[in-house]
DNA sequence: AAATACTTGACCAAAATGCTTGGTTTTGTT
DNA sequence: AACAAAACCAAGCATTTTGGTCAAGTATTT
């Protein structure tokens, strides 16, 4: 599970399409103004996002791309590994190029924790992170306007709010 | 929040310097031959790593590395940030620079996952890695070996096996 | 037909990666 | 004192990845 700027700029542009998921297809233009990645790079990008399902595309005018399920059912973790490709360059991968205990032990270690990452992330979806953002916003105004019924507070730390 | 194989190497040269913790303090040439990673290389990342605090450093013969602390007070996420010097360029950061709401809601949707992918990495140390191998490698000899009391089976799954 | 917009592929400069080389210091050992 | 083992340091280099440009398509709608 690798986490770099590319994989970023996949996650923020898909973001953008679930923002404006009720606005039909987004052309990739919109979202290379709105985000300011260069519409060729998002062109890339989305090759790769298309091809693992993850968003439709409608051609022609009025067409754009928008995401192929529900917010929620795309976990950020399937974004980011479908725009970098897995060259997951494992040194005792297939050959038994290791000798003694240590170094496989190691590496054990290392994708046992590769593991967790990637299962934590499966456990994030697109939607939710919209969510919390959105409810913070409301939040946010509720305090600055008026103090509205405090009902809707929602516990939205996912993680452990470092 | 960068995940890189820089990082990993980092990591794993840790856990090297974590396994063999007894044997007092360990010399780059080791884990270079145990983990299959570049002496000079090595050499770049424990540069970082002691300017960190994480590892202290003895020289001349018998030197070497050993871990500022134990295992389980370093946490995998400051190994990590350790490593990568932190070019976030975020690009609407100093700058206002953005001009709609879109693109600072993106952003901030963003930095709020890579909030949340650090306090998690925050929460595992390198003690708790090699423990938690270490359960599974006893467990695995009482399976191969002969039946054992079936007590000491230990739930270690972390993640969701993905 | 024409405009729109996705698709594909070649190509490219800049940066990061991983490593090499060639030192210098420090320090224990002989 | 001489030597060797190690950490330290710095310049440079081949390769890959990033992020992007350019150009030539193809499909769809108006």
């Amino acid at each position: 599970m690798r986490l770099t700027t590319k994989g970023r700029y996949a996650v923020t542009a898909m973001l953008d399409l679930a923002l404006h998921y009720k606005e039909g297809p987004i052309t990739l233009s919109d979202i290379s103004q709105r985000q300011g990645i260069s519409l060729s790079y998002l062109e890339q990008l989305f090759s790769r996002l298309r091809k693992q399902g993850l968003v439709d595309s409608t051609r022609g005018p009025g067409g754009g791309y928008r995401l192929s399920r529900d917010a929620h059912e795309i976990p950020v973790a399937d974004v980011i590994t479908a725009v970098d490709e897995k060259v997951e360059t494992t040194r005792c991968g297939g050959l038994s190029n290791c000798q003694d205990d240590h170094q496989c032990l190691t590496h054990e270690l290392w994708t046992d924790l590769s593991r967790q990452i990637h299962s934590f992330l499966m456990g994030i979806s697109l939607g939710q992170l919209v969510e919390n953002k959105g409810v913070q916003e409301v939040a946010a105004r509720q305090e600055q306007g008026q103090a509205e019924p405090a009902e809707t507070k929602v516990d939205v730390t996912v993680g452990s709010g470092a």
